[in-house]
DNA sequence: TATCCTTACGGAATTCGTAAGCATG
DNA sequence: CATGCTTACGAATTCCGTAAGGATA
């Protein structure tokens, strides 16, 4: 047994079953990696992949369980990196934050520079998505950190912790109808053609369940994942837009008329997603808390330990 | 990195920091486990062991950290090959229970008994000793699961679960003065040389602590691990004894006059323990049950996940 | 027939043991 | 000077890539 297997394993897993895909995703032979996985579930006497013939259909109960198993051993392996780059080398090193467009835009850009003139050596990167990519990122640990408003908080691997909440606005043009009323109303705004964020971005779960609520059902004319093309749009008079209040610059956006809107549509709540068990390197807890300064390292050490072990893969 | 690394390590850690012990448990040379931790360290580019000269002393701070990972991850390789074997022999093995005494001699008969009409196959094997090393062995996964009355809930890697409780009892010759009293007090006891358990042993703490919570300090004259031990000498007329209720047989021990000792003694619980994030076999969790029948799998397994996952080796 | 896993085989890299070296208590 | 870690080197093993084979959808 050794630990190319269970990379070998984890892999063909996560590319669906498909050996050839997982090969080249590790760049390595095909023929390498049938053997090696051959050799480990004969080692352990048991299948862990479902074949037809030649071809890997599902895994096995054992399989099953085995992978969950496998995962934890490869997250700890990385573990075993993280402390190393943390003593030899701790203010250098790779730090990736995996978020969406309205938070890489406006929330982080003054976290970034602050956390650059502390950390000049560490290499960041922005990993770009919508918010299930975001968590999948996270997941598979190819992201240290996930910063995104939606869709953090269904996973039991993945620590959500809530790092600021917020509101939307409304903005029009100054010559559209609803620029001269005092106050908006939901009804109002759904008379006319909306533009807002895409399915699953930016509180547009908020959004939807508003009008829901109230019986409407607005014309929605045009989404994006970018608060930026939304107030373009709404410029050229395609219709009302609605966006996060941060997206709205009374300097900038001087051709448009914008209501708060924090009456109308529920509080929204970014939160900050690390995977449950892993190691997080100085510089993250550094991060994290420069973001949202009530989240010390240690209350981000609590909430990844304060809670069940239980692991829906395994039965056990 | 590699698997023997970390066994190395491990190993190193555990025989005192003495490599060349640490290589002769593993059954290899020494100068190879120095060069592969050596290699180690270089991977992650910080020293694990600190030394004088050529000599390991302690550990650097990293190598703390890092010997909580290693614990973990070869824990989980363990469980690894235990799921294998699980399907490929559910019902062929081998079970370690590590206990004391008076388990081994008077609760666990019944049940291994019972045990081996239902899984021939599975090899068992019990390590007795005191209830520190019956902790030890189960941490160290040297044994499955471990039954003991005392100090099994001391560790946090130990899930510690009340299996049954039971008393002491007194025994004294016929012709002792105390064969004729109707019921006994401490004091009275206490007026006499008494024979009981080692340190440690069977309830032996909560003997200590009713006499001294009474300002009494008995005359121990004979301690053993063995109730048979001490009621050899309490025929001898060496002293009281005062063994575990279970322990004295009416039928064998005619020459011995019992009084039950519950109102004078604390209850004692014995339980069974297994480490924390083991995988157990399904014949682990049908012993456990044929011990305890309350202990039922689930309940087994919502004990072992349910706590915080804080590891004191490491500061994470 | 294209996709995809397995088998076969040879070269390269790793691992591991023996022997010798050297520092500490 | 005995204990205990490191260095050196050679043999054995393991690993991994290329080429060919065979099964499925």
């Amino acid at each position: 047994m050794n630990l190319q297997q269970l990379r070998y394993v984890r892999e063909t897993v996560r590319r669906k079953l498909n050996l050839t895909d997982a090969a080249r995703a590790l760049h390595t032979s095909q023929p390498g990696v049938s053997k090696q996985i051959r050799e480990f579930e004969e080692e352990l006497g048991v299948d862990i992949f479902e074949r037809h013939g030649r071809r890997f259909v599902s895994l096995t109960p054992p399989g099953q369980e085995l992978i969950g198993i496998i995962d934890r051993i490869l997250l700890e392996i990385d573990n075993l990196r993280r402390v190393g780059e943390n003593y030899a080398a701790g203010d250098s090193g790779r730090l990736t934050i995996a978020t969406t467009h309205t938070q890489a835009r406006y929330a982080l850009p003054r976290v970034i520079a602050a956390f650059r003139e502390h950390y000049p050596k560490v290499r960041l990167s922005l990993q770009q998505g919508n918010p299930s990519a975001v968590a999948r990122w996270v997941l598979s640990g190819e992201a240290d950190i996930g910063i995104a408003t939606e869709s953090l908080d269904h996973f039991d691997d993945l620590v959500a912790l809530p790092a600021y909440t917020w509101t939307h606005s409304v903005v029009v043009p100054p010559d559209h109808p609803l620029a001269r009323e005092k106050a908006l109303t939901l009804e109002a705004i759904a008379a006319y053609p909306v533009v807002t964020y895409s399915k699953e971005f930016t509180g547009r779960s908020h959004i939807d369940g508003a009008f829901a609520d109230r019986g409407l059902s607005p014309d929605i004319v045009l989404t994006a994942i970018d608060s930026d093309v939304i107030k373009t749009y709404v410029e050229l008079g395609l219709g009302v837009g609605i966006i996060a209040s941060v997206a709205f610059d009374p300097e900038r956006d001087r051709q448009l008329k914008c209501f708060g809107a924090s009456g109308l549509f529920p509080i929204n709540t970014t939160r900050v997603a690390v995977r449950r068990g892993a190691y997080l390197r100085d510089f993250t807890f550094a991060f994290i808390e420069s973001f949202a300064p009530e989240l010390l390292r240690e209350r981000v050490l609590e909430a990844m330990a304060d809670r069940q072990m239980t692991d829906p893969t395994s039965p056990q």
